[in-house]
DNA sequence: GACCTGCTGCGGAATG
């Protein structure tokens, strides 16, 4: 087809001229379909298609064309808000190239742009601004007045990689800010949102148009039914060749530590195979942990030294400065050298890297959306997809638990590898309460006016806005309890300001974000900025121990607590520091195909060797505990529960059980309890399936800890535990799970 | 033992 179709004849001929001289000789199915909708500039649009297909331009082509014909206007035209500083860069240079044709001023806005040029903007604002939430944020703060001038014109907001906000905190500022836009500008603007992974359309329609969801034109390209090539590699867990006290002992003598030395057997074995098979080509090998980044960056680091070769194998992760991710990000998009980015999921979306001809998965994969995300950076232009996972096991002892006799790191991902062929992926959180980020949301809308009446406020916010599941009555409460903490208070005339200690929150910078991020210390050698690390008590620096940081090796020889720096020097040996966090939950489905695997007799042939015999062995113990029949089992020392489903499901009945005294804690995909006996245990379940399911909010009294989110200390309690219990736990679930056991 | 994302204005020094 040549471009001339229907759809083309639709651009402005301009912008028609401009696809012309790319040489492009056909449209796409997303771009055609989009081009009529967003023209019309009446209805909202999600593009759902894979990376590289086009649809950016699919959104810019139409936008730029309706620009073009009704010429400059005041005030910005399209707001478009993306997750990442480096996407903004990206496609600023994208569309500088196709507006400066079109003569639409192109503007970015993110905390790596100079002061100067915002002020630029300010004086003339005008054209498309490129923009992250936080920065939107800061312009409603810190210029609330000026808003509805500045956005008066305001035709479209776009909003890029849609799945990045779907069920997060930051996600409900979004939806929050954009509201707020509308509310500045007194009318409705079509909102167009672009997603390469969106499970559930439904979901992301009633994300992007709180209440009229179905409204959404979706646009959804069926044209990424690419082939995967897999393996899955089993390994042997050994200890490392000096360990504990011959470590100490090692170093105290001054011998020389290498990273071999330290390093576990099969970390030495996974090391091997991905220098042997991934040399000299451009691979991503994802970790789940900074800390494994590290491990493996260094010793592929070192194979690299000890062969004699140039290393091609860098570490990239979220703790690493800027410049040394952007010589990593620099180095991949240079064709011309190989070159291996060791990972976490900084690299599973945002900037084009060009093809990589494989991904490496070490551990279980966190969930399968975010395999298939990573998949989706390799395999393109026809070529298959390949994914190699290499999934280490402990050794089996009289001491080793039933999770790991069952192998369950790798039946696991055989689940997830198995739902990943299905096309199956879990769907976002919903039914989040998300009120820390309300509470910022509040602060914010106050800051704007500069005070805001309580009726006002809430029907921003709850009543038409994103926290629509708030009642009226939670909602005072929450106002009740801020006034208590002197971070509001009512003026005589019934208007909302801000209080001592809410100036303090607002005036800060790190106001802006709605997540919440720990303390950190700055790494520093030689005047260069390695990173930042968050540092805990349980885990002191001390000058002279050893560390592995951006894939090399160091001593600490300074720690200054006033400006938090750390000096390091190069030295032959260490283990990565440890960085904290939380890790993903696991879904319900994950746990049900996990159950399916342990039933079924079939060897899957992407397993090597090592793997299908960890995988016997796991069904050998499966088999061994009469799991087949029994949810509740026992090794001699502790009892476990298996329901056989999502980590909410085991957060509630962990909870339930703790309510009824029981000392029980998480064991991946089973529930620990310590001092009780199996009968009792049983008894215990079956009297409580027989109650009603409860109040999730009742449940969630018996955690002790519930502040997660950045505001959650200010919320009052009853807040803090519904928002808790909306986040952790999934009490019809748990009841299900209940009744099935009494049957059985 | 467990991911990632983001942020302002000002003062002072160095440079053109």
């Amino acid at each position: 087809m040549s471009p001339e179709g229907t759809a083309f004849a639709l651009l402005h001929p301009d912008v028609a001229r401009w696809v012309w001289e790319q040489g492009w000789t056909e449209l796409r199915s997303t771009q055609t379909e989009a081009f009529a909708p967003i023209l019309a500039g009446e209805v909202d649009v999600i593009i759902s298609a894979a990376t590289a297909s086009g649809k950016t331009e699919a959104a810019y082509l139409p936008i730029c064309s309706a620009l073009t014909t009704t010429g400059p206007t005041s005030g910005i035209s399209v707001l478009y808000v993306s997750p990442l500083k480096a996407l903004i860069n990206d496609q600023f240079d994208r569309l500088d190239r196709l507006c400066e044709h079109l003569e639409i001023p192109v503007h970015r806005w993110h905390g790596d742009v100079p002061g100067t040029q915002k002020a630029k903007l300010l004086d003339d604002p005008s054209g498309m601004l490129l923009i992250t939430p936080e920065s939107l944020e800061a312009l409603f703060v810190l210029r609330g007045a000026r808003i509805g001038a500045l956005l008066g014109g305001l035709r479209y907001v776009v909003v890029d990689e849609l799945h990045s906000f779907l069920g997060t905190e930051r996600g409900a500022q979004l939806q929050s800010l954009v509201h707020r836009v509308e509310l500045a500008v007194r009318r409705r603007v079509p909102r167009i949102a672009l997603s390469a992974t969106l499970g559930d359309m439904a979901l992301a329609a009633e994300f992007l148009r709180p209440g009229a969801g179905k409204d959404v034109r979706l646009i959804v390209a069926d044209d990424d039914a690419g082939q995967v090539r897999l393996q899955v590699r089993g390994y042997r867990t050994t200890p490392p060749r000096l360990d504990g006290a011959s470590l100490r002992a090692a170093l105290e003598a001054g011998d020389e530590v290498t990273s071999e030395d330290t390093a576990e057997g099969n970390e030495l074995a996974i090391a091997g195979h991905l220098f042997e098979t991934l040399r000299g080509s451009d691979n991503l090998i994802f970790a789940n942990t900074r800390s494994e980044v590290e491990i493996f960056a260094d010793l592929l680091t070192r194979r690299s030294e000890q062969a004699k070769v140039p290393n091609e194998f860098f570490a990239h992760h979220g703790s690493l400065s800027k410049d040394l991710r952007e010589d990593v990000e620099t180095r991949l998009k240079d064709r011309t050298r190989p070159v291996n980015a060791v990972c976490t999921s900084t690299l599973e979306m945002g900037i084009d890297i060009g093809d990589v001809r494989s991904i490496a998965q070490i551990g279980a994969p966190p969930s399968v959306a975010t395999t298939r995300q990573r998949l989706g950076r390799s395999g393109r232009r026809g070529d298959p997809a390949v994914l190699r996972c290499y999934i280490s096991e402990p050794e089996i002892s009289a001491r080793t638990s039933p999770p790991d006799a069952l192998r369950a790191e790798l039946v696991q991902t055989v689940a997830m590898v198995n739902l990943l062929l299905e096309r199956w992926y879990e769907p976002p959180a919903r039914g989040e309460l998300h009120l820390s980020t309300l509470v910022q949301q509040l602060l914010s809308l106050i800051a704007q006016h500069g005070g805001v009446r309580p009726a006002e406020a809430y029907s921003a916010l709850c009543g038409n806005g994103p926290f629509a599941n708030v009642s009226s009555g939670r909602f005072a409460g929450l106002l009740r309890a801020l006034g208590a903490g002197e971070v509001i208070a009512q003026a005589a005339d019934g208007l909302l300001l801000l209080d001592v200690a809410g100036e303090q929150i607002v005036n800060h910078y790190s106001f802006y974000a709605a997540f919440s991020t720990p303390q950190e210390w700055r790494l520093v050698s030689g005047g260069r900025q390695l990173g930042t690390l968050p540092v805990s008590d349980r885990q002191p620096l001390r000058p002279g121990s050893l560390m592995i940081f951006a894939g090399r090796r160091w001593r600490i020889v300074g720690v200054d607590p006033g400006p938090r720096v750390v000096d390091l020097v190069a030295a032959p040996g260490g283990r990565p520091p440890r960085f904290g966090g939380t890790g993903a939950l696991v879904h319900d489905r994950v746990r049900q195909e996990m159950l399916a695997v342990y039933r079924d007799g079939s060897v899957p042939a992407y397993l090597d060797a090592t793997a299908a015999e960890l995988l016997s062995e796991g069904r050998r113990h499966f088999a061994c505990y009469g799991l087949d029949d029994r949810a509740v089992i026992d090794d001699g020392l502790e009892s476990y529960v298996f329901p056989w489903a999502g980590d909410r499901v085991l957060h509630t009945i962990a909870a339930a059980l703790t309510a009824e005294g029981l000392d029980v804690s998480g064991a991946g995909l089973a529930l620990a309890v310590i001092g009780a006996a199996t009968v009792e245990i049983s008894a215990l379940l079956g009297d409580l399936a027989r109650r009603p399911a409860p109040d999730p909010v009742v449940l969630a009294a018996a955690v002790a800890n519930k502040t997660v989110e950045k505001y959650d200390d200010l919320l009052p309690d009853e807040l803090r535990a519904a928002g808790y219990a909306a986040r952790t736990f999934d009490c019809p679930g748990a009841w299900e799970f209940l009744r099935r056991f009494v049957v059985s």
